[in-house]
DNA sequence: CTAGGGTTAG
C-alpha cells in the first residue's frame, strides 16, 4: 500500500484533520455472529509458520474474510512480536479490508495500530490511524491510547496534539485510560505542564495516573517534582496505591537527586508498604544506591538478591564502569557468567568500557569475539565502545575498521574518534576530523577544547570557545568552562576570567564542585585571591580538591597562615588529606617564610594522617628551609631522605644557594643536577647567577661554554601583558613593539626618579654602563612601562612572567608602584606578587 | 487498552 506516512499528519494544521472528518462517525456495527474459530487454539500458535497454517486452515473454511476471525490472527501475530509476524499481519489486513466489505469497525485497526506502537514502528501505527479516520471509522477508547503511546515513543508532538483534538471532539476526554494516555503523552514529549493539565483536571485517578505523572517527572530530570508528587500521593484521597512500575518511577527519580537520606526515607518505605519486590525494582534501587554514593548499602542488596540476576548485575556493572572501579564492574560480570547467566549487549557495553579504562586489549578483543558471535554488532552504541577500546589501546586500524563498517554512524561515534586521537596526543588529527563531523553537540565542542587546553594552547582553546557559540549555536556546560577556566588561569587574564564567571552566571550554568574548583584555581591563578575565595565560601559541598585549590590560592597570594588555618578546617570538618593538600600547605609554609609551622605540618603528614611524604614534600622543605636561609638543615634533609633525592629537590637547593649566595653548595647541587638531569637548562643558569653574583666570572665563562657543548639554550623569559583584550609579549632586551620609542621614555623616567639597579642580577660581563643597560631592558620592565603609558591612571598594571622575577624588576616595581600610585600584580612561574605602595605581599621573600 | 530500571563519547 502506498502508506501514508505520519508525515501527513504532521503538515496538516491542527484544524484540519478534524474538519475533514467533520460528518459523523457511523457507529461500530455490532457483530452479532459468533466467532466461528476458538481463540484458545490461536494462543497455541507459537510461531509465525503455526500462523500460517491456521490461516490457510480459515481460507480452506472459507472463513478468511470473516472479520471477527481475521481481527483475531491479527491480533495474536502482533503480539508475537516479531518483524515476520508484523508484516505477516499486515499482509492479512490488506487483503482482507481490500476484499472485504464488512471492515467497518475498529477492532482489526486497533489490533494492527496496537503492534506496532509496541514494536515502536511509530510511524506505521499514525500513518494507520489516520488512514482510519479518513476512511471514516471511528476510533473507539481502547484506539486513542495505543495512537498516543506511539506518538509518545517517536516524539510525535503535533500528531499527538491532534489526536488530543480529535479525543475532545469525539467525546472522550473523559476517559481515565484515555486520559492516562494523555499524561503519559504530554510528559513524555517534556511539555510536564500541559501533562499536569490533564492530571490536574482528572476527576478519577488510578495508579496509573499517578505513575505516568511520576514518572514525566523523573525522566524529565525534575527528581525533586517527581518524589514530592510521590509522597503527595500517599496522602491523597485518591486512595491509591504504588505498585512496583510506581516505586521503580521514584526510585529512578531518588537516583538522579543524589540524596542519600531521600533514598533511605524511600526504601524504608517499600519495606513497608507490602509493595512486592521484583527483580526490576532491586536492580532501580542498586542503581539508585549506586548514584547516591551509597556503595555499601546497593553491595548489600547486590548480595542479597544474588549475583545470578541479568538486570541487578548490569546495574551493578555500569555503576562501577562509570566510577572507574573496572576491576569490580568485570568481577561481577564474571560471577554472572559463573551461574550461567548469559550477558545482554548491556553486560557488554560494560565490560568493553572495562577494557578500555584498562587498556586491556587482549580481553577487549575477546570481548570482541563475544560481540560477533552474539550479533550485537548491529548495535550502534556497541560499536562506539569497541571504537573506544581499540582507540585508547593504540589499534587504530581496528577501530577504523569499525566505524567504516558502521550502518549508522552517529555523533557519538565520531566523537569517540576525536577522543582517541586526543588520547594518544594527536591533535591535529583530532582537529581535522572533528571539523569533518557531519554533526556536532557539546561533547564534541569540549573535547577539542579541552585537547587544545591539555596541550597548552590556551588563546586556541578560548578562540573555538567563541567559534562555537558563534557558529553553532551549541550552548556551554559545567564540562566547558572547566577547560575554558583552565585555559584562562594558565593565561593569567584576570579580564577574561571575570568574562568566564558573568558567563556562567548569566547562562544559569550550575557551580558544582568541580567546576568550582576550577574557578578557585582559575582566580588565583589571574591574581584575584578575594574571588578565588569567595567562590570557595559560596561552595555547599566541598572536596578534598576544593580544598586544595583553596589552599592552593592562599599559598600563590603568599598568605601562608590563611593556608594553614584552612587545611586545620578541612581535617576538623572530617576530610582526609592527601599528598597534594600536603604539597599546597608546604608550598604556602614556604612563600610565607614559615618555618617552623612548615616543620610541623611535615612532621605531622605521615604520623598523624598517615600521608608518606614523596619527593615532592622533601623538595618543598628543602624549598622552606633553603628560602629562610638554613642551607645546613636543607641539604641535611637531602642526605635523609628515604628515597634518592631527584633534581628537581637539587634545584631547590640550588635556587636557594643563588638567594644566599652560597657558591660552594650551589656548585656542589649543581653537580647532582648535571649527573641526574643534565638536559635541565635551568641549572646552569642558576649556577651562572650565583657566580656572576660573587664576581667569579671565568666560572661563569665555564658554565657557559658546558651549555654550550651540550647544545643547551637559556629559554627566554618572557612577560605577558594585557590591555584591552590584546596580549602583548616582552623578552629581555625586545625592542620590537611599536610603543618602543614611548616605553624607553618611560623606563628613563623612572630611573631619573631614583632606581639603583642590582647590576648583581647581570649574568655577563660587561662594563657597569652594558650592564645597567641591559638590566634596564628586562622583559617585565618593558611590559610595565608599556602597562604605565597605556592603561588609565589609578588602575592595577598585570605581568605574567614565565620565570622566576628578578630582584631588580622587583624593586623597580615597588618604587614605580609608589611613585605612580598603581598596583602592580605580578605572576612569576609560582607564585604572585601584589605590589602596592611601594610594598610586596611577598615581604621581599621568593 | 494506559505507567517501568540498566546505554557508549568530554
Amino acid at each position: 500500500m502506498a502508506t501514508l506516512g505520519s508525515g501527513v499528519v504532521l503538515h496538516l494544521p491542527p484544524m484540519v484533520l478534524t474538519s475533514s472528518i467533520s460528518k459523523p462517525f457511523l457507529p461500530n456495527p455490532i457483530d452479532r455472529t459468533k466467532s466461528p474459530i476458538k481463540s484458545s487454539s490461536l494462543k497455541d500458535c507459537k510461531t509465525i509458520d503455526e500462523l500460517k497454517m491456521f490461516h490457510r486452515s480459515l481460507a480452506k473454511q472459507g472463513l478468511d474474510s470473516d472479520a471477527s476471525s481475521i481481527t483475531k490472527l491479527v491480533s495474536r501475530s502482533c503480539e508475537l512480536g516479531t518483524r515476520e509476524s508484523l508484516s505477516f499481519a499486515r499482509e492479512v489486513f490488506d487483503h482482507s479490508v481490500e476484499n472485504g466489505q464488512s471492515y467497518r469497525s475498529c477492532f482489526i485497526y486497533n489490533s494492527l495500530i496496537r503492534g506496532y506502537a509496541s514494536s515502536g514502528l511509530c510511524d506505521e501505527a499514525l500513518s494507520l490511524f489516520l488512514r482510519m479516520v479518513i476512511a471514516g471509522i471511528s476510533p473507539d477508547k481502547y484506539t486513542f491510547p495505543f495512537g498516543l503511546s506511539a506518538c509518545a515513543k517517536s516524539r510525535a508532538n503535533r500528531d499527538g496534539i491532534q489526536i488530543h483534538g480529535l479525543i475532545v471532539k469525539m467525546d472522550y476526554a473523559g476517559d481515565l485510560f484515555v486520559q492516562n494516555s494523555l499524561v503519559h503523552f504530554y510528559a513524555e514529549c517534556g511539555e510536564l505542564d500541559c501533562a499536569r493539565k490533564v492530571f490536574d483536571k482528572m476527576l478519577e485517578r488510578n495508579v496509573v495516573s499517578w505513575t505516568s505523572m511520576i514518572c514525566g517527572y523523573a525522566r524529565r530530570d525534575f527528581a525533586k517534582d517527581a518524589v514530592d508528587l510521590f509522597f503527595q500521593m500517599m496522602r491523597s484521597s485518591d486512595g491509591v496505591k504504588p505498585n512496583s512500575v510506581t516505586m521503580v518511577c521514584v526510585i529512578s527519580a531518588c537516583a538522579k537527586l543524589e540524596d542519600l537520606e531521600t533514598c533511605e526515607k524511600v526504601y524504608d518505605f517499600i519495606r513497608n508498604s507490602g509493595v512486592e519486590v521484583n527483580d526490576l525494582m532491586v536492580s532501580a534501587l542498586v542503581d539508585m544506591y549506586m548514584k547516591c554514593n551509597g556503595d555499601d548499602a546497593a553491595r548489600k542488596l547486590y548480595d542479597q538478591y544474588g549475583g545470578g540476576n541479568l538486570d541487578l548485575c548490569n546495574a551493578m556493572a555500569s555503576n562501577y564502569v562509570r566510577k572507574g572501579l573496572t576491576k569490580e564492574a568485570l568481577g561481577v560480570l564474571n560471577l554472572m557468567m559463573g551461574s550461567g547467566v548469559r550477558p545482554d549487549r548491556i553486560s557488554m557495553l560494560s565490560a568493553i568500557s572495562s577494557c578500555s579504562q584498562q587498556r586491556n586489549l587482549l580481553w577487549g578483543k575477546s570481548c570482541h569475539g563475544f560481540v560477533l558471535r552474539n550479533g550485537f554488532e548491529s548495535w550502534d552504541n556497541i560499536c562506539n565502545a569497541l571504537i573506544d577500546m581499540y582507540m585508547k589501546c593504540c589499534r587504530r586500524d581496528s577501530a577504523f575498521k569499525i566505524f567504516d563498517r558502521m550502518l549508522k554512524k552517529t555523533v557519538v561515534s565520531w566523537n569517540t574518534v576525536v577522543a582517541g586521537y586526543v588520547e594518544n596526543g594527536e591533535v591535529d588529527a583530532a582537529w581535522e576530523t572533528f571539523k569533518a563531523m557531519p554533526e556536532k553537540n557539546i561533547v564534541s565542542w569540549n573535547t577539542i577544547i579541552g585537547a587544545l587546553v591539555q596541550a597548552s594552547m590556551f588563546e586556541e582553546a578560548v578562540e573555538v570557545f567563541r567559534s562555537m557559540q558563534r557558529e553553532d549555536g551549541v550552548d556551554a556546560d559545567g564540562v566547558t568552562m572547566m577547560s575554558i577556566a583552565s585555559a584562562c588561569g594558565h593565561l593569567g587574564a584576570l579580564d577574561l576570567a571575570k568574562w568566564v564567571y558573568y558567563y556562567i552566571e548569566k547562562n544559569g550554568i550550575e557551580i558544582d564542585v568541580k567546576l568550582g574548583t576550577s574557578l578557585v584555581d582559575m582566580f588565583s591563578r589571574c591574581g584575584d585571591p578575594g574571588s578565588a575565595m569567595s567562590i570557595f565560601d559560596g561552595l555547599s559541598n566541598r572536596d578534598v580538591s576544593a580544598w586544595t585549590a583553596a589552599i592552593r590560592a592562599m599559598a600563590m597570594a603568599g598568605n601562608g597562615n590563611r593556608a594553614i588555618e584552612l587545611l586545620s578546617e578541612m581535617i576538623e570538618q572530617g576530610m582526609k588529606p592527601d599528598g597534594v593538600v600536603f604539597v599546597g600547605a608546604l608550598t604556602a609554609c614556604s612563600h610565607g617564610g614559615l618555618v617552623q609551622q612548615g616543620k610541623e605540618i611535615f612532621d605531622s603528614m605521615e604520623r598523624v594522617h598517615g600521608v608518606s611524604p614523596e619527593d615532592v614534600h622533601y623538595g618543598c622543605m628543602v624549598d622552606l628551609l633553603g628560602r629562610a636561609g638554613l642551607l645546613e638543615e636543607a641539604l641535611q634533609l637531602i642526605e635523609s631522605m628515604p628515597m634518592e633525592p631527584n633534581d628537581v629537590i637539587w634545584n631547590s637547593l640550588l635556587a636557594a644557594c643563588r638567594v644566599q649566595g652560597n657558591v660552594e653548595m650551589a656548585a656542589y647541587a649543581a653537580e647532582r643536577i648535571q649527573v641526574l638531569a643534565p638536559e635541565r637548562t635551568g641549572s646552569y643558569v642558576l649556577l651562572s647567577n650565583v657566580y656572576a653574583s660573587a664576581g667569579r666570572w671565568n666560572d661563569v665563562a665555564k658554565v657557559r661554554m658546558s651549555m654550550k657543548e651540550k647544545g643547551l639554550r637559556k629559554s627566554p623569559g618572557t612577560s605577558l601583558i594585557q590591555i584591552q583584550g590584546k596580549t602583548h609579549e616582552f623578552t629581555s632586551g625586545d625592542e620590537s613593539h611599536p610603543e618602543m620609542l614611548k616605553i624607553e621614555a618611560m623606563l628613563d623616567e623612572i630611573s631619573e626618579l631614583g632606581h639603583v639597579p642590582d647590576l648583581g642580577n647581570v649574568l655577563m660581563d660587561v662594563d657597569e654602563e652594558e650592564k645597567r643597560f641591559m638590566l634596564s631592558r628586562h622583559g617585565e620592565k618593558l611590559a610595565m612601562a608599556f602597562g604605565l603609558i597605556s592603561s588609565k591612571k589609578g588602575t592595577t598594571i598585570r605581568i605574567v612572567k614565565n620565570l622566576r622575577v628578578c630582584s631588580d624588576c622587583h624593586s623597580f616595581a615597588k618604587l614605580a608602584s609608589r611613585v605612580y600610585n598603581r598596583e602592580i600584580v605580578l605572576r612569576d612561574n609560582n607564585r604572585f606578587h601584589f605590589i602596592r605602595h611601594g610594598k610586596c605581599s611577598c615581604n621581599d621573600f621568593w
